[in-house]
DNA sequence: AAGAATGGTCCGCTTACATCA
DNA sequence: ATTGATGTAAGCGGACCATTC
């Protein structure tokens, strides 16, 4: 697993701690939302975790739509779509009221316009064609934002409002940063584990080398250039190897080599074993 | 020039509906 | 036929930015 920052810039921070502990944290009571589905990462060493999604294409020219044959749904919107903003859409909603009837006509059986009974019924839901999502997400492929001219030629090639462009690529988005933080999620859970392992294990060596310690004082005595002992495989060698340091030392150095800030995650763990 | 008003867009969260097992 | 899980279109509110006055 890995990182492509290349295809994704997802922007990813963690600092980490002594407790290491990843903790995904739930949808919010009374969210319906689906429980599995992490809202948000918590670390419980004293963490720093972003995770977001950086959008790097926000000028989109050259924008090319295959032309390709959608089954019709709508009839376009007669006011055309000339606001695309929430509070023009609510205006838009009140200016329409009764003159909307006459725009809808339902022509595929499994879609429901949004725009024959607006309102007192709660909305109805709509369901792209399989061939307006292949065009939405072809276009999405070429840039994840579309400026007004992109959604407005898209909305015409697709005959959906602009604003049905816009919220299906909102989503889009959306549904992209989600499977992202997954995959960053499961990613830090690994390193997590492999460095409360890391972590587990050197604790045990300064134990054995305190009780070593104890039991050798003479050992201990011994300039380090005629006897060198690596702390993590356990091997005495000569003074042709690298020097060892001692039991204290070496958890800390070796603790600190692995906690040092670096500037981002994602490139701190080459090699996630600290030792050797 | 500074600041308020407005419009457009995005995001996060949420809801409601469609679909499927 | 019913039901729960899942996917997703769309609503809502807030933040940010650009433009206008």
């Amino acid at each position: 697993m890995g990182f492509d920052r290349n295809v994704c810039e997802t922007g990813l921070k963690l600092g980490l701690g002594f407790s290491p502990a990843v903790e995904i944290i739930p949808a919010k009571a009374g969210n319906h939302s689906h429980p599995c589905r992490p809202k948000a990462v918590a670390l419980s060493f004293e963490p720093s975790l972003t995770l977001g999604l950086v959008s790097g294409d926000k000028v989109n020219d050259g924008f090319v739509i295959k032309p390709s044959s959608c089954e019709i749904l709508y009839r376009q919107d007669s006011t055309g779509a000339s606001s695309f903003s929430n509070a023009s859409v609510k205006r838009e909603r009140e200016q329409r009221g009764s003159e909307e009837t006459e725009t809808t006509a339902r022509v595929s059986s499994r879609v429901i316009s949004d725009e024959d009974d607006d309102g007192s019924n709660g909305r109805k839901k709509l369901r792209l064609t399989k061939a307006q999502s292949a065009l939405l997400e072809e276009s999405f492929k070429l840039h994840s934002t579309l400026n007004p001219k992109q959604k407005q030629e898209l909305a015409k090639e697709l005959n959906l409002r602009p604003r049905q462009v816009e919220v299906w690529f909102q989503n889009r988005r959306a549904r992209t940063k989600l499977k992202q933080t997954e995959v960053d999620c499961e990613y830090l859970k690994k390193c997590c584990e492999t460095l409360t392992d890391e972590n587990r294990r050197l604790q045990k060596e300064v134990q054995e080398l305190k009780a070593l310690k104890v039991a050798q004082p003479l050992y201990m005595q011994l300039p380090a250039a005629t006897l060198t002992m690596c702390p993590s495989c356990e091997r005495v060698g000569g003074s042709g190897g690298p020097p060892a340091t001692s039991a204290d030392n070496s958890s800390k150095e070796t603790f600190s080599s692995i906690t040092t800030p670096k500037p981002h995650f994602y490139n701190s763990f080459p090699n996630p074993s600290a030792a050797c």
